[in-house]
DNA sequence: CATGCTTATACTCCTAGTGAGCATTTCTGG
DNA sequence: CCAGAAATGCTCACTAGGAGTATAAGCATG
């Protein structure tokens, strides 16, 4: 049928019936699947660690979303604790072939499991992908020895001054440069400045002879999966915030320091023991399980559970406005 | 070509190439086009105000993003100010023709222009649609009066006690019964309630016919078009809690009422004058024109502008972990 | 078995943010 | 001149959350 995007008029016909089919495409998905094993947070990769799974797009679920939850599961054994619709990519030759390719990516939360021998897929810990993203034990040395001196030289390549200004300025935000305070959640945005920057290998595929330029640590990944897995991690940095995900990701009983270093190992930065713990048990997230744990080297630790129930008894708050509760 | 989703086994082939085309479906653009007129949150509908525009999967532009943006600015003339996806909808039988139709929906942010005529498109207020979420006058007498009778008749209604006691629950944390707070964000978790209780006219087409059970007030669309709607709006409201976006939707000067009345149209819920004005001058959004607009009733007020540089200056913080500064 | 190391757990202190209300100023319309 | 409507300025009280101190309870080791 005919499409009417190339139609300058806007009458009665030229919005198109919803029901209208206006191009057959193809489409897949992609999993970010999540787990934190021994205090790392690990991403399920495959082909040789170089590519986030991704499946068939399957016609016969109620949903996008429980397909995909049918799927990993009966793929990988690894049940799925929480499932989020990432986003959806279909930018013109993502995939370098012309071919254009819908993809809808999803976050997983899970555990990790013994994977077969044979198997393709392997876990991997996310900060393989982005060296930079790991400020638990303070930033990096790689960004003043690598990044910096890197995106400085980017930005003084522009030649308009207010060009080069805004680059000087949107790296020092994003990095948290000259003293401006770190924000984990900015993944994204950083991978994307060194995306431009031209540091990232992914970015020079196509243009540039592979090796050629100036490229930046970092697991570099098929097209643009690394991408989605920066969203991924982004997304997830910034639920655990507002949300209690992060039980999703640990064992059945826990001290609330493997809890602390699960959130830590997620926002990739440390945060205060005993705040931590006040806020915890304010929020009446978890409840006690009455054991403690012997092997934690120091005075043993009460055994906790997560509280299940708050799922249901509370919605998610938070407020940043100054909103009448009159 | 197979695709592999009935596959048990877990091997080297099991996850199919990302760059294998596993199915041809269609797929569309859904837009939530929203403005703020003489302070009522508004939105652009189609086919006598029963349908969100949609369009096709343009196939030239750079990104999805850029050709829903060149699309809309196309046909309405009405500029873009801000654009986000939404959701992507692919549930089965949405179209309840069988036919699997992928969605990508979209929310855009503008001023609203005069349409022509002859055009098919109108501006409506969205609380036409969810006539519940206006809580700027106290809550809607209609909730007491019609909802809540009906929510409880459904929870009533299940026969095993666990779920008549979750429905009960649900219902009261959505609708902020018995004492709870209202919370303005949960316009999606109010919609799928009513629409599982069977409330609303789009959850019984194709079960019993049109006309049949009691529904709640509220215009219906077509499809799940309500429901994306709900989303817009939900996503919006979550927005302009800490990204500033409202500004898309107000002229180029504005007094600090009119800024203010705008949020709470959005919200649907009235804000402290005093305290919204320290929180968006401590904040330095705006600066002023140094004109005053004397048709206010009363004192004449200040006119401001949005001071676009802090979308530069700043990233989007707020935090609730205890995350260390040091 | 005393000592020191490690971790758990309990409090205290301080401050920025923010909800709420009062008071004053400056306009318009009778 | 007076009432009404906003705009604008200021105070107050409370809370969340960042940071530090202090104490308790295990283990390893000489």
């Amino acid at each position: 049928m005919a499409t009417l995007h190339d139609t300058e008029t806007f009458e009665g016909e030229s919005f198109p019936s919803p029901l209208a089919i206006n191009h057959a495409i193809a489409a897949d998905l992609i999993a970010v699947l999540v787990a934190v094993t021994a205090g790392e947070p690990r991403v399920l990769t495959i082909q040789d660690r170089r590519a986030l799974p991704s499946g068939p797009f399957e016609l016969e679920h109620r949903s996008l979303q429980s397909g995909l939850r049918a799927w990993v599961e009966r793929q990988t054994k690894h049940p799925l604790g929480y499932v989020e619709q990432l986003y959806t990519f279909a930018d013109k030759d993502r995939a370098g072939t012309g071919q254009r390719v819908v993809s809808i990516s999803y976050l997983g939360l899970t555990r990790e499991q013994p994977l077969a021998p044979e198997q393709e897929a392997r876990w991997l810990g996310w900060y393989t992908f982005f060296p930079w993203e790991d400020h638990r034990d303070g930033p990096p040395a790689m960004i003043e020895a690598a990044l910096v001196p890197r995106l400085e030289a980017w930005a003084a390549g522009a030649l308009d001054p207010g060009v080069r200004q805004a680059r000087t300025q949107r790296a020092a935000i994003t990095f948290g440069l000259d003293g401006r305070p770190w924000n984990e959640e900015l993944v994204l945005q950083r991978y994307e400045l060194l995306y431009e920057a031209r540091l990232i290998p992914e970015a020079l595929r196509g243009a540039a002879p592979e090796g050629e330029g100036f490229t930046v640590p970092g697991r570099a990944m098929i097209l643009d999966h690394r991408r989605i897995l920066a969203t991924g991690i982004a997304r997830l940095r910034a639920k655990i915030k507002y949300h209690p995900v992060v039980f999703e990701l640990m064992p059945e009983t826990f001290t609330l320091l493997q809890l602390q270093r699960c959130v830590e190992a997620l926002a990739g930065r440390l945060v205060h023991k005993q705040n931590f713990r006040r806020l915890i048990e304010a929020q009446e997230l978890v409840e006690e399980t009455g054991e403690t744990a012997q092997d934690t080297g120091g005075r043993p630790a009460k055994l906790f559970r997560f509280r299940r129930e708050v799922l249901a008894e509370r919605a998610i708050v938070g407020t940043k406005l100054p909103i009448s509760r009159a």
